[in-house]
DNA sequence: ACAAATTTTTAGCTTTGCCTAAATTATTAT
DNA sequence: ATAATAATTTAGGCAAAGCTAAAAATTTGT
């Protein structure tokens, strides 16, 4: 598989995921910033490889075996995240670019290796899910911080916008996986939510709490 | 600059090293398992980039900028190096190929920052020296084995092929860097050594003294 | 329903890095 | 010194992966 083949694969997984009908040529060429002109000439050879299924002007969704190749590609992309996090002390907006590249490296053992020496992790930096060597990951139980009612206690797990401008604001606000969140009151106007993290109280926006994973606490 | 044009600099640069004169096209052609027809093609762009001085028919050398970037993934290369072996419990046989992937991945800060992880090696586990940030190294004081008396004393500290099937070899008969060697006999016939290696006896080829690098004991 | 708008595909072109075959330059051997 | 040999370059092509512009299919709005 081509760097290139991978990136299209990588890409049709992640939109698959939202809704699961077939994923439109228009958002695969948006997302990774090229022509659909090119991106229907990319999903004709991924066709031709039995990657994925592809009828002309019906969209493309993955095959089997193209679901099985994506959840390789995360695999590797998530494990050099808490790698680069972990052992290099990168922090969380840093690392996307850096995985981007080393995700295509070629070979398992390296892989597994790397798994072990971070301890089999199943999260990434981010929250998200590592798949294990079969491709068998499981989501973790969350909500979005904007969908729970007041007074809700939980734990911050993951966030849904990775960017690295969102990423900085957190760290900004001392938000990071882990701290303890209470909804202490929820603002009607504009949907702002006045919060206590780790001990302190403090106001963010609909747009940041929609972006936030948490657990909610067992009772 | 594009992996193949690293891959250009790299090969020129290792070329480079033995006689100080211009490397021949069908050289690098060879060591890059590619046709003097592609080389030459490749040669003219680097030429436009001023990293490497050509004159048609007359050989190409690097620049003082070609030198340097030879330098920088010449230090990429072996600290990936040292990371296989040193975290993942790669043998020595097995890294190159996957270094010579990771050279490639474009991050300063990561290569700082693996250097630090790895407490700033200064050889590779080869016995060859890794350059530093500024493109520094000093070579390592050592001979070949095959180039020393009866009698000397030293400990092995590189080998000149790095070839998987010559470093299985080593591991077979268990020869190691940091292991102490004394030459007992050298026979006239065919060069072969008869050598004590962490006090045990052996009788090596003239072909592997010939590969093995030792730094004499100082008296 | 069907015209307009949108999405997708096709056709044809570009660049990168490689190839083969032929031409040119350099080297070597007598 | 010059003919033979070897090394190198040029010319012309190919495949991958992208692009633009135009054509075709689908979806939407009234």
């Amino acid at each position: 598989m081509t760097r290139s083949e991978e990136n299209y694969i990588k890409t049709i997984f992640h939109l698959g995921r939202q809704g699961m009908e077939a994923v439109s040529t228009n958002a695969i060429a948006e997302l990774m910033e090229t022509k659909p002109s090119s991106v229907t000439d990319m999903i004709k050879k991924l066709s031709e490889k039995d990657l994925v299924n592809y009828k002309r002007y019906q969209g493309v969704s993955l095959t089997d075996l193209g679901t099985q190749t994506a959840l390789g590609i995360v695999r590797k992309h998530r494990l050099w995240e808490v790698f680069l996090v972990e052992k290099l002390d990168f922090s969380w907006d840093e690392i996307h670019d850096i995985a981007e590249q080393l995700e295509h490296i070629k070979s398992d053992k390296l892989i597994d290796r790397l798994d072990k020496l971070l301890d089999y992790p199943k999260f990434d930096p981010h929250g998200d899910p590592i798949p294990d060597k079969n491709g068998d990951f499981k989501e973790r139980d969350r909500k979005l911080l904007s969908e729970v009612e007041i007074g809700t206690k939980g734990v911050c797990v993951g966030v849904k916008d990775s960017s690295a401008s969102f990423l900085k604001f957190l760290d900004r606000n001392h938000i990071a996986l882990g701290h303890q969140i209470e909804v202490l009151e929820i603002e009607e106007f504009d949907g702002s939510l006045n919060i206590s993290i780790n001990q302190n109280n403090m106001q963010i926006s609909h747009q940041i709490a929609s972006n936030l994973y948490i657990k909610i606490n067992e009772q």
